[in-house]
DNA sequence: TAAGCCGATCAATCATAGCG
DNA sequence: CCGCTATGATTGATCGGCTT
């Protein structure tokens, strides 16, 4: 079932490994807000080419190498927060773009946020304060 | 190759089917909420206490439920929609709008 | 004015449950 | 017991709104 064509054999292939677990603290704020009505949506996609060192799948979906992944988990546990020079720095090494990474932070963060809300997974280093 | 793989099976994909009356109660809403099936953060607490099941689980039933809904449209899912017919004819305090289509939704 | 973040959602996919 | 479909969860990326 391999849906997406990693390689066969020998190839990166990778599922969604166990590449989680994390914590953190605060807290934010949640509002209701008005928005969009309907379902109903149309994501214009507009892709093409681009065969370069990206992996990215039939969609715009790019497939995180498990290495990648490993990185950024890492300067999350850092730094939550990323500096745009940190940024750089760390999409040159691991060859993703700026957006990317800081699109990961934001998704991270807010994953972070998910789990410490419900699930009881916190501890989190970083409470300095009180 | 695929070592790795999943070392253990984590706790996330071990679902578990919601109960029968769980669904029931969200079909009830999101079919009732046609037009607008986006439920809102109150709501979706709501939901969760009545289905027992956490807020993030109903915005994943809504959200999965919202896409395929649309893969379908012209499916069991018209048929589905009757669910909903029926159930509001009964009580529903919502307001019912503007339905998807009046008849076969033309593509 | 532009850029970043948040919150919600989308869309594709994974992995398992459940039924025939 | 096996194969297939239904369904819950994960996640890179997008959208609107607000802040800096």
């Amino acid at each position: 079932v391999g849906g997406n064509g990693s390689a066969g054999i020998g190839g990166v292939l990778a599922v969604q490994n166990s590449l989680m677990m994390a914590n953190n603290a605060t807290a934010g704020s949640a509002h209701p807000s008005g928005m969009g009505v309907g379902l109903g949506n149309g994501s214009g996609s507009g892709l093409s080419s681009c065969s370069l060192s990206s992996n990215t799948n039939n969609s715009g979906r790019t497939n995180f190498t498990n290495k990648q992944l490993t990185e950024l988990e890492k300067e999350f546990h850092f730094n939550r927060y990323l500096t745009r020079a940190r940024r750089i720095e760390i999409a040159n090494t691991l060859q993703l773009n700026e957006t990317q990474v800081k699109i990961w932070f934001q998704n991270r963060r807010m994953k972070q946020k998910k789990r410490v809300k419900e699930g009881l997974i916190p501890a989190d280093i970083l409470t300095q304060h009180s | 190759v695929m070592i790795l793989r999943s070392r253990f099976l984590d706790a996330r994909r071990k679902r578990r089917n919601f109960s029968k009356q769980a669904s029931e109660i969200l079909n009830e809403y999101f079919y009732s909420h046609l037009s607008n099936p986006y439920p809102s953060e109150e709501a979706k607490e709501e939901l969760a206490r009545k289905c027992g099941i956490t807020v993030s689980q109903v915005s994943n039933w809504f959200g999965n439920k919202r896409i395929r809904y649309k893969k379908n449209i012209g499916k069991a899912q018209e048929e589905a929609n009757l669910y909903a017919a029926k159930k509001a004819a009964g009580a529903s305090p919502y307001s019912m709008a503007g339905p998807p289509s009046g008849t076969t939704t033309p593509m």
